[in-house]
Order: structure tokens, then C-alpha cells, then sequence
DNA sequence: CTGAAAGCGCTAACAG
DNA sequence: CTGTTAGCGCTTTCAG
């Protein structure tokens, strides 16, 4: 009755415990690096756990820890429509959070939630499937993520940070951004500027924001005819324009509240043998990988995306060690490229 | 001495049997639905543990069942640069994952891996963190895959079904798409076609086998000057453009290994004052969101990105369950847009 | 320096 | 229908 050899359960700690002549207690100590080990005996358990690809089992170390190296991450979805998240931006902060996490010893768990339902949420740390939990993006939920702020759970959200918010959030200048951008399209000559996006997301209401103050300093009047509704969706973005250019309402300047948008827009623009930038200079938002690449190479407002990685996952980190995490603003700067060039 | 309401551990399932003045047994079964609890106990208890905000201590469950409901799914990073992913088809891809897992109850546990070192990620099945593996493309590290495949990790590869595989792929027919696009140039009257991608990448190079059956079949000669080398990324897929331009070779077809970088050939091309598609036809290869809403709209060959996550769960899910899992060729289709309409 | 023993929170026999 | 009991695999006092 030989056992097959890989049949066999996982190999576990009290089989090398067995093989090493020691108890099982000793091998946790080894393979943990306990000073209180005999260099020899712990560098032979060692070596004996790597050549049986023995590795511990977490379920039972989170246990008896009570703790376990497990981030949520969430990306909410539209509700009913249920479309996977086609911005860039989003895997950008991904791979972002990502490296972050990983950097710090953490295993990241991805979840979709419906972004009506986000107490769903909760779930992921009541059950102590993680630790903390961030959210990208508000998406214009802010009373149910300050709901789950009073549970009392851990959180960091992407975003914009609001009135009376419970919860932290690291996010870019938003209002800034918009302003610069806004700025910089004066500065080229442009007088009659358009602001492309959805200022139900707080986000975007900060961006826009901003483009008022940039036309109110330069003595501009804000036309809400220019004001252009879009949601972040390419296919919508088109439409918006479209419609917007059939009005016959004139523009020399865009500013959209994503290089998505932007790029979409730009698109159309052409289709209307507008071009870009003679007749309409255009700034977006993000500076997402492909903006570099469009074209022309897209003119906009960079979100440091790397750091905002390590910020979010910092101020997790903080406030899972109990102490006050503070929201942060991360400085956003305009990347000038041929969508915004003076042509003159 | 009175404890202070929320500062106290986690409710857990005894706090909840005492309340209701049963044992934590009943709890448990109550909780999971069981049969053998009265109905109305079940429901007084559901109701409690439901008011409490109780859910489950996940790792005691998993431990004491031996069992867990998470997989992992990563995405090899390139060595060295450690880029962040960033084609748009893995977000798709990740999507589709995440919704098909989602709706089998499980968790996605997500992880950068350098896909020079694909076999670290057997610990994530070792530790027990992840019951089951999913790896989003082969990046030419079929013998790793091999490895790992023999060391009895239930894992599942998108990717091209290679010679001597031991795991389990699913993916697009490769070669059937290469064939389809390839096909569908030569119907709209081009003779000179290049093919644009990596064919060190297992799917790239039965794309382009594809492209050289369907050439062949036509009568026409390969020829070695119409083979542009590019990796994904967008920058290098434009460089190796601009460096083909140069040699002033005549084409009048250009087939792209992907979307990415077809959208980025066709901006050089016209950057070159090249008209797409009246004097080069392109075709692209994913179907990616954004190819619908480039400029001109882009001719691809689709991969059925949303059932491509259930094709790769179910089978995962079939391996884990003891059943052997045969790798599948998804069906490909071309989606002819505007980037190769007859021009005539 | 090492071992024995207890216990993290839950579930599943086994008894009643 | 419900309670008692044992134990999942690990870490950590507490004794040597």
C-alpha cells in the first residue's frame, strides 16, 4: 500500500517538521526567520521547505493571526448597463495599485460592484477577505461611501474630496487642472472655449470648476452654450460633439474632462473638417499612455498615476495602523503637445 | 467597565448564538441555508446576524473546509521595465473575467508577475490563496508554463494552442483570423501586403502564418521585405512604421497583429500622408472597444472577448473539479469598418 | 535554543 | 431539529 507519491495532500509543516527531526513549532520559527533558531537548524529547514515547494497555508497563518496581507480593490460598474470599464485611465491605476501593493507585500483582490450597491462592498472586509479596501471613483456616490466610512471600514477612495466627506480620498487638483488647461487655451488666443464632460461626477465638476475661474480671470464671460454634456464613454463623447457642431455654434478651444473624450472629440472634429489645432485647440485630461501616441499627440492635464498608486496604498496603510489618514491632493500639471501648439 | 459599543473585536458567530440563545453550530447551519434548522430559527437568525452587520470570518471557513473560492489571475509584466500593461485588450480581458468569475461566486485575486519568473506564481496556489490560476497570455514562456503545468497547478492560458503543451489554453483561432483578414485584403483588391506584430509571441506568429496561408492560396509570393517586427506597445509599433516608411517599399495592405498597433500604424501612415483606406487597407486584430470609435473606424478581427472569460472559468472550473479540461479554439470573425472599404 | 500545548473561528460528525 | 466535540494548519506563550 505505497502512497502515490503525488497524490497526495499539500506538504505542511509538520512533514518537514518529521523530515527535519524537529517540531513543527520550530520549522514555523525557521521559516519565519526567527533570530531564536540555530543558524545551522534554520537555514536546513529552510532549504528542506524550498525543495518540497512547500509553502504555508494562509488560511490557517490569517487565523491565528488574525490578520491577513489581502487589499479589495473596486472599480464600481454602471448599474443595468453592466459595461466593463473601458477608460485606460482605470487599468493605468491598476497597474499603478498594482505595483504598489505588491511593493508592500500585499495581494490585491479585484471585485466588481455595482456602483448603486457599493455597501455591498463592506462585505469584502466583514469578511476578512481584506483588509482595507480602495474604490476608484466616486461616480456621484458619496452618501453611500460615507455610509461605509461610519461602519468603520477601512477605505481609501480615488477621487475628488467633497463637502461633509466621512472618508479619505486621494485624488488631483481637479479644480487646478481645469483651471490650467483652460488657462493655457487663453494663452494660445482662443476666446470662445468649450468644456466637454459630466459634472455629475465630482471630478469633472471640480475641472469645470476651474475652466469657469481660468475665463472669469481673463474677463471672459462663461456661455453655457459651450458647456457640452458628455459622459466618459467614447461612443457617447462622439454624439455629444456632433450634436454640438450641428448647433453651428462657433468654438476655437475644447477643453474635455478626459483625454478619452478628448481624443474622441478630436475625431469628430476632423470628420467636420475642423482641424486641430488650427481651427480648435484641444486639452484633455489624464495623460493616459495613448495621448502621447494620438493624433496629433494630444495636449493635457497629466494625473500622476504612478504616485498615485503608492498614495492611495500609503494612506490605506495608515489608516489600518490606526492612524488618521488625512485626504491628499496630488499636484497636476499641463503636458503640452501639437493638439494645443500656436499655429500663428 | 462598560465596553465601548464599536471599539470590540468583530461579532462573530458565537456572540450571535448567544443572543439568540442557541449554539454556534446552529448558527452555522442557519447561516448556510441548511435544511435541518426549523425555519423560523433560521430566520430569527438570518435576521440577527443580518442586523449585527455579522458576515463570516473567511479564513477559519476555509481553513476548517480545506477549500476556498478565489482565483488568481495575473498578468506577466515584462522583465526589466516592468511596464504597466497597457493594451486595452487586457483590460477587456479582465473585465470579462472578473464579471464570469463574479457570477460563480468566486473572488479574483489579482497579481503582477514578471514574466520572466511566471513560476512564482505557483505560490499563490501553494499558499493557498488562490485555488485555481489564470494567466492572460503566453508572452513566449511556453516551457515555464509547461513547468508549472507538471507541478499539478490547476491553471488555465488565453493563449495559442502550442506543440507539446501540457496545460490547458484557450484562445482565438490565431490562424484562422490571420487567414480571414489576410483574405479579406485580397478581396478588396490589395496585392502588396504587409503584416505588422511579434511573431515571437505564440499567437502573433500563427496570425501571421495565417496571413502567409491566405497569401499563398492567392498566388502571391511572401515576401520577406512586407514583414514589419513590432512589440505591442504603442510607440515601438509607430517607430517600426516610420523605419518601414523610410525603405519606401510599395504597399497597399498592412494586416496588424493587434488592434494597438494598427491604430498606431494607420497614425503614421497618415502622418505620411497616406490615405487609409484609399491608398493603404488595414486591418487590426482584438476588436477592442476602441476600434469602433478610431479614425476612420477600424476593420479587425474580432476575438469574443466576453465569452472568452466563461470559456476560460468554465474550464478552470472543470479542472479543479478532477474533470480534464481540453484546451478550445474560439471562433473568429473579421468586422469589416471603414479602414478597408473598397475605395474604387 | 527547542518542544508541548493551546487556540484563532468555523463546520461536520455524532449523539441525543 | 439542536448541542457537543473535535480539529482544519499555523503561531506563540510558557516551560524546559
Amino acid at each position: 500500500m505505497t502512497k502515490r507519491a503525488s497524490e497526495n495532500k499539500k506538504v505542511q509543516m509538520m512533514d518537514i517538521a518529521r523530515m527535519a527531526g524537529v517540531s513543527a513549532a520550530t520549522v514555523s520559527r525557521a521559516l519565519n526567520g526567527s533570530e531564536l533558531i540555530n543558524a545551522e537548524t534554520r537555514k536546513r529547514i529552510t532549504e528542506l521547505a524550498r525543495s518540497l515547494n512547500y509553502s504555508i497555508n494562509q488560511s490557517a497563518k490569517n487565523l491565528r493571526l488574525g490578520d491577513n496581507r489581502t487589499i479589495g480593490v473596486v472599480i464600481p460598474y454602471g448599474h443595468s448597463t453592466r459595461q466593463h470599464i473601458s477608460d485606460p485611465f482605470f487599468l493605468g491605476m491598476l497597474g499603478s495599485l498594482a505595483d504598489a501593493l505588491t511593493d508592500r507585500g500585499y495581494d490585491m483582490l479585484l471585485s466588481r460592484v455595482d456602483s448603486d450597491r457599493l455597501y455591498d462592498l463592506a462585505a469584502l472586509y466583514d469578511t476578512g477577505r481584506a483588509k482595507g479596501i480602495i474604490v476608484i471613483g466616486q461616480w456621484g456616490h458619496h452618501d453611500q461611501l460615507n455610509e461605509l466610512a461610519m461602519r468603520r471600514v477601512p477605505m481609501v477612495v480615488w477621487g475628488a474630496q467633497l463637502p461633509k466627506q466621512m472618508y479619505v480620498t486621494v485624488g488631483s487638483d481637479n479644480l487646478s487642472g481645469g483651471f490650467q488647461a483652460t488657462e493655457h487655451l487663453l494663452q494660445q488666443g482662443r476666446r470662445r472655449i468649450a468644456f466637454i464632460g459630466d459634472i455629475a461626477m465630482p471630478e469633472s465638476a471640480l475641472r469645470f470648476d476651474g475652466y469657469k475661474n481660468a475665463l472669469e480671470r481673463s474677463g471672459i464671460a462663461f456661455d453655457p452654450a459651450l458647456q457640452i454634456h458628455s459622459p466618459f464613454t467614447p461612443l457617447e463623447a462622439q454624439a455629444a460633439v456632433r450634436t454640438f457642431l450641428r448647433l453651428g455654434i462657433s468654438v476655437d478651444g475644447l477643453f474635455a474632462a478626459s483625454d478619452l473624450i478628448a481624443i474622441n472629440a478630436i475625431g469628430v472634429l476632423k470628420e467636420n473638417r475642423l482641424s486641430v489645432p488650427a481651427d480648435v485647440s484641444v486639452v484633455g485630461y489624464d495623460d493616459i499612455d495613448q495621448a502621447a501616441h494620438s493624433f496629433p499627440p494630444l495636449t493635457t492635464v497629466r494625473q500622476p498615476i504612478n504616485i498615485a498608486g503608492e498614495f492611495i496604498v500609503n494612506s490605506l496603510l495608515q489608516l489600518l495602523n490606526g492612524e488618521a489618514a488625512s485626504s491628499q491632493v496630488i499636484p497636476t500639471s499641463i503636458v503640452v503637445r501639437e493638439t494645443s501648439r500656436t499655429v500663428a
